[in-house]
DNA sequence: GCTGATACTGTTTAGACGAACAGTATGATG
DNA sequence: CATCATACTGTTCGTCTAAACAGTATCAGC
């Protein structure tokens, strides 16, 4: 792939600022009047050779419809967008809209698997995890609804708190299970509120 | 927000679909063409009315500028592509482009850091940060040329592959430690490659 | 059974848009 | 110094496109 000149990549730059700011990708003649071009074809032209060292692909006679395609961004996969919630009251279900804090969004094979409607992801609080190396401030992300086997992790809703606990099977019953020995408890299942199965985690380092 | 119609659901779903699939959103006649309408007025009034119910924006006389707004997509921040690699040879390095396994895509809030040219993710091989709580199969991001601070987790270059190890300083001398009782090493990091500094973390539950 | 919203057909129009053609200037390369 | 690619101006053309207008059919709620 042959390198673009300077104009080119500040050419290309803008088209995928536009992208990602306005969703829309610039007309021809959009280039020309931010670059302070007095023709429109001065935009073509550009576009013409970007194209042909493969930085773009647009479909002919289409208006807007050019697509920037660097390296990585043809490796990039299917986006998955998670709500990001801060506690999860007591009534989490897909009917009642809850409002998120904020929205995680990663690409569906980094987390292994493609999210519902009933995904979700909290902020862990708390080390009670750290047995299963999941640490203070991490990102979970979890699947309302779905089944838990025994071993797995689910948010559980204990005094009005979501908290992390492995769900184990003891003598056909089932439990929960702090992993980490300072949180001695076993708590019966039945009593509390599984609001969802741990599947993904995200981490930042907090330095 | 009013609930939208099914007929307008699956318009809406559409030009979601298109975006994601294409990059481009449909024109009216196209989304006509697609659901066998005759009239591209049909579709005019559909987006006329999902508009009004606050699930798209547009800019008017503008061709393809629609935007889907779904309360989750308004949170959606800023993403970044951070390219995966299998094993880094020895030469990491930004001039050289070395062609990635795969590509990392997140937000830049969820891993608390936003990415420049330098970063880089690896898939983890080995137990031998399990004691920092980074386990087997995790996906860790990291930033190449950053100068490592004692204590903080690197990614270095040792037989030929990439290893994490935690940077140590004792007596005044640099170290790389594995955080597993079952590796006690303790090597001075001026023998080996340091690749990267440990930013980010992303874990799969891999069942 | 009236009314209003939804879900269309069918047609027209003005303007937006990509593409093509005809030039000019500049700078790099050999 | 000739040549070629880049980087434009200026213009025209045909099509694409959003929008507007005029209707029709169906269905739910009252």
């Amino acid at each position: 792939m042959m390198k673009l000149t300077v104009k080119q990549q500040r050419v290309l730059d803008f088209i995928h600022k536009c992208q990602q700011t306005q969703g829309v990708t610039p007309t021809h003649q959009e280039i020309a009047a931010h670059f302070g071009f007095r023709s429109p074809n001065a935009a073509t032209e550009h576009l013409r050779l970007i194209r042909r060292k493969g930085f773009l692909e647009s479909v002919p006679r289409k208006a807007r419809a050019l697509r920037v395609t660097s390296a990585l961004l043809k490796l990039r996969g299917r986006l998955a967008d998670i709500p990001l919630y801060g506690t999860i009251p007591a009534g989490f279900s897909a009917d009642r809209e809850q409002q998120p804090d904020g929205c995680v969004t990663v690409d569906v094979a980094s987390i292994g698997f493609k999210p519902t409607r009933n995904t979700f992801a909290l902020r862990v609080a708390g080390d009670s995890m750290i047995g299963r190396h999941i640490c203070d401030g991490d990102i979970a992300v979890f699947e309302h609804g779905a089944e838990p086997r025994p071993g797995q992790i689910v948010a559980a809703l204990i005094d009005r708190q979501s908290t992390l606990k492995t769900f184990v099977v003891k003598n056909g019953r089932p439990f929960l299970k702090a992993e980490n020995p300072k949180y001695p408890d076993l708590i019966p299942s039945e009593e509390l509120v599984i609001q969802g199965v741990f599947r993904a985690l995200i981490r930042q380092t907090n330095e």
